[in-house]
RNA sequence: GCGGGCGUGGUGGAACUGGUAGACGCGCCGGACUCAAAAUCCGGUUCCGAGAGGAGUGUCGGUUCGAUUCCGACCGCCCGCACCA
């Protein structure tokens, strides 16, 4: 039995469409373009399988949507810069960009031992003075426009990296990358200005409805756009200045009547000055600053307040003083960095109220009143906002939304305050004190400040002789390189060491792919033409950083001229992760799968007949040794089956744990195709002619099938179903294989050329080098990618005679055959004279009996 | 705590807008071929029951002629956010 020899037909057709350059795009305004993109990789070394699941799917839109005619662009690179680089050259000595360049080779050997229709000439590595000299220039477009800035301020330190971080990429306290609690540091940063285009950021997501829902909430969440309004309260105790007020910011401004307290944070230049002449205030911020804002610890942490001398004047009753604390829940960084205290409609002010005794003044009831009275406020606030105003001066009787509107209106008149909008994201910070970055292309003169490089001379590169001796940042040891003349003055100046963090890379190399060797960053014309994506493909975990800090860059590109874009990413995809089982021998130590045999039976061993320990289904990772080879896996069945799995035993969407049985048994199906098609060819008949058209029996049965799975399969590429499109093609081999092959009672020659053909033709996408040669056995000189997707006949698609179940009060009990759409009196009788029915209705008379056209008939007795 | 998602055979998962639950695989069982094995092919495989039939989509309840699908309460799992005023 003749078996596919994938090796040679993998390694043949991918020279093939290399040489023929198939995959080549150009702008080409006369077609309709479609672009396709999997967020880039970072060269972190080889590939394992469960890399390249995102790779496989954009791969099999990119096939899909080449063969319904679009002019397709599939661009691949690399997202070069990074810590991994620097550390491993502090391990190893080397230096990050041979460490860099060479994984790049690796991985992009690997990536074409798959086959994907990349076009490598528009290949970029982030980390090539050409690519990165056009992110210089956009800095300085973005400081001339304002959208950049420097300032000094508190931020993230990862003590591991030895680098500043931006808030997006602190999760739960701890670096993103090293997992190590963050510190806070002041230091002086470079920043844009995102929160510039909070607003616009937050309408677009309404727009974008091809993302997931997910994606869009916690982008939205990020965002966090809070209406309200700006309170000045006016200070009064030692060594306040005559009229000095205090600001603060209220979402409740309605609630102002039911204040009891302000609150600042530790930071607050009011805490700060107090602390000055105060040493119990000195040293309650100094116990704040020890428990830190960012730890996960501040979920346990109490409440803690310390009552200061100062007095708070309510802005809407001057004779009304309330105390002022400093209290550490309240953060610096947002609003204004004090509050007022409502404890009656705020658990957290309530909690606070309690502890230190202040009073607790109810001003709104729910809206509907339960027997009369409110209820009085024990230990929960009341925070629902469908209420009315009481105990409120000028407010009573108001909603809520009313008492807002009016409380603002009087605080404007009385110039005490204004309504705002005020959000949670704060400006991106993108300075990082290492390296394997973009060098920021400013000059620090003594006398002229901070001088933007010269246009003329970037790139300013990163010098190759570094040392990574000592822990911290080579730049700044390097002994000539920070040292220019400064471009304004002349005079002696130092560069900016700092560079930026590797998110601005990936926040516009989509637009680069356009026109990837061009001396701009990009040519209108062909940013114009295939911008934006209309299908990105990623991993969830960029929900917000990588994916946030890109719609940010287009909106800031436009602003500075670049580019007239609305999205970068018009569709998005996030897939799920490929796992494995995870192996630990009798030591505990972690066991690659093939040191582990009969992995899928109860009694696991390792190489020497000990007991292996199996432990959870989990992403594949190098630290539990979970990972499954992609060079491995292609030497033994090939990139076809790879894909094929990948894409057939989950959902895309969710994760997929591959197994030794999967793989085996997709390999299986590669040869039943194989043979399907080649063990027919002498059956077939001539190329081109029209297939015949048999009026009944097993031929339009199989016309039927074919036409089906031609419309369901089109259908479920479109929507990423891959697993069901798979599913449509095996029960279409099924129903081939079940017919007989020879004749006579075989199918007519154009009829099982058709089959052949489009079966070839659907599992194109996904197995491109088994459709590749089995077409060419079919006896085609032309390629396979070059021939259009199959149309479904509609008319096969409609069947005359359908299959109705019937039921007896709601339970099946028979089916019949019925012609399709045939009246519902005819159905009825049809139903009512079926044996199963007649027994079930035990001689009950029938009630009534519901017909569904062409579906079900139910007998209610 | 807040927000979102998900619970279907031994297992991964199908099931269009409420209309034949378990498609398509994996695994398993039986059989054919073989000296034997592998490969391949054929048949079976939700549970109970010999059968007729009954039960069945996390649990309980509701709406409906009919519910995996809609509604309510609960249980469990996963993800995101979390002193945001």
């Amino acid at each position: 039995m003749e078996r596919y020899n994938f090796r040679e037909a993998e390694t043949a057709w991918q020279g093939v469409w290399r040489d023929r350059r198939s995959f080549a795009t150009v702008t080409d305004p006369s077609k309709p373009k479609y672009y396709v993109l999997e967020m880039f990789p970072y060269p972190s070394g080889k590939l394992h399988v469960g890399h390249v699941r995102n790779y496989t799917m954009g791969d099999v839109i990119a096939r899909f949507m080449r063969a319904k005619g679009f002019n397709v662009l599939h661009p691949m690179g690399w997202d070069a810069f990074g810590l991994p680089a620097e550390n491993a050259a502090i391990a190893s000595g080397g230096h990050p960009a041979d460490w860099t360049y060479a994984n790049i080779a690796t991985m992009r050997a690997q990536l074409k031992l798959i086959g994907l229709t990349y076009d490598w000439d528009r290949e970029i590595a982030t980390c090539h003075p050409e690519y990165y000299r056009h992110e210089q220039k956009m800095f300085l477009d973005f400081l001339r426009a304002g959208l950049a800035y420097r300032k000094e301020s508190w931020v993230n330190w990862d003590p591991v990296e030895n680098t500043v971080l931006a808030n997006e990429q602190v999760i739960d306290g701890r670096g993103w990358r090293s997992g190590a609690p963050v510190e806070r540091r002041l230091l002086s940063q470079w920043f844009l200005r995102i929160t510039d285009f909070a607003d616009e950021l937050i309408a677009g997501i309404e727009k974008l409805d091809r993302w997931p829902e997910r994606v869009r909430l916690m982008q939205a969440k990020w965002i966090g756009r809070s209406e309200g309004a700006r309170v000045f309260f006016r200070l009064g105790g030692p060594d306040v200045a005559p009229g000095e007020k205090l600001e603060v910011f209220t979402t409740r401004p309605d609630t102002l009547f039911g204040a009891s307290f302000c609150a600042l944070s530790p930071n607050h230049p009011v805490a700060q000055r107090l602390a000055a002449r105060d040493p119990a205030a000195a040293a309650f911020i100094a116990e704040c600053g020890r428990l830190g804002t960012s730890e996960a610890t501040i979920e346990a942490a109490e409440k803690l307040g310390y009552r200061t001398d100062l007095v708070a004047r309510h802005p809407l009753d001057p004779a009304w003083e309330l105390p002022v604390y400093i209290a550490n829940f309240v953060l610096m960084e947002y609003g204004a960095g004090a509050i007022f205290g409502c404890p009656a409609h705020d658990q957290r002010d309530l909690d606070f109220a309690r502890k230190y005794g202040l009073p607790v003044k109810q001003v709104v009831r729910p809206a509907v009143e339960h027997d009369g009275a409110a209820p009085e406020i024990g230990d929960e606030a009341f925070v629902s906002t469908d209420g009315i105003i009481i105990n409120s001066d000028f407010l009573n009787g108001l909603s809520v939304a009313e008492a807002k509107r009016l409380a603002t209106a009087r605080l404007t008149e009385l110039e005490a305050g204004f309504t705002t909008v005020q959000y949670r994201m704060r400006d991106w910070g993108v300075s990082r004190q290492r390296y394997w970055g973009c060098p920021i292309p400013v000059i620090h003169c003594p006398d002229c400040g901070i001088v933007p490089v010269p246009e003329a001379d970037l790139p300013v590169r990163l010098p190759d002789d570094v040392s990574f001796d000592q822990p911290s940042n080579p730049l700044e040891r390097h002994p000539t390189w920070k040292h220019v003349a400064c471009p304004s003055c002349g005079g002696g100046a130092t560069r900016e060491t700092d560079t930026f963090d590797t998110f601005f890379e990936s926040s516009w190399y989509f637009a680069r792919f356009c026109s990837p060797r061009s001396s701009q960053a990009f040519e209108p014309r062909d940013v114009q033409y295939f911008l934006p994506v209309d299908q990105y493909i990623g991993g969830i975990e960029h929900a917000i950083l990588h994916l946030l800090y890109a719609r940010f860059f287009v909106r800031a590109l436009k602003k500075c001229g670049y580019l007239d874009l609305e999205e970068p990413f018009a569709g998005l995809f996030t897939q799920g992760m490929v796992c494995h089982a995870s192996y630990q021998d009798v030591n505990g130590q972690w066991l690659f799968p093939e040191q582990v045999r009969d992995a899928e039976s109860d009694h696991p061993t390792d190489e020497q007949g000990r007991p292996v320990t199996v432990g959870r289904v989990e992403k594949m990772s190098k630290s539990r040794k979970n990972v499954v080879g992609l060079d491995e896996i292609v030497e033994s069945f090939g990139a076809d089956t790879a894909r094929l799995f990948l894409l057939s035993d989950s959902p895309p969407e969710r994760d997929l744990e591959w197994t030794a049985s999967g793989i085996e048994g997709t390999w299986r199906y590669v040869n039943r195709l194989f043979r399907l098609v080649t063990e027919r060819l002498a059956l077939l008949g001539p190329i081109g002619a029209a297939p015949a058209s048999p009026v009944d029996g097993a031929a339009l049965e199989t016309r039927r099938v074919v036409h089906r799975t031609v419309a369901a399969v089109t259908e479920d590429l479109e929507h990423f179903r891959f697993n069901r499109a798979i599913a449509r093609i095996r029960e279409l081999s099924n129903h081939l294989e079940s017919v007989p092959a020879q004749s006579p009672s075989g199918l007519d020659g154009s009829i099982q050329r058709e089959a052949l053909e489009t079966i070839v033709k659907l599992i194109g996408p996904m197995m491109p080098h088994l459709a590749e040669e089995l077409w060419r056995h079919l006896g085609h000189t032309e390629l396979l990618v070059d021939q259009p997707w199959p149309a479904a006949d509609p008319a096969l698609l409609r069947d005359e005679s359908v299959t109705v179940a019937i039921q007896v009060n709601g339970k099946m009990r028979d089916t019949i055959d019925l012609p399709r759409d045939c009246p519902e009196d005819d159905a009825r009788a049809a139903a009512l004279r079926s044996a199963n029915v007649i027994r079930m209705l035990e001689g009950r008379p029938v009630r009534k009996v519901i017909v569904v056209p062409n579906r079900i008939i139910n007998v209610v007795a």
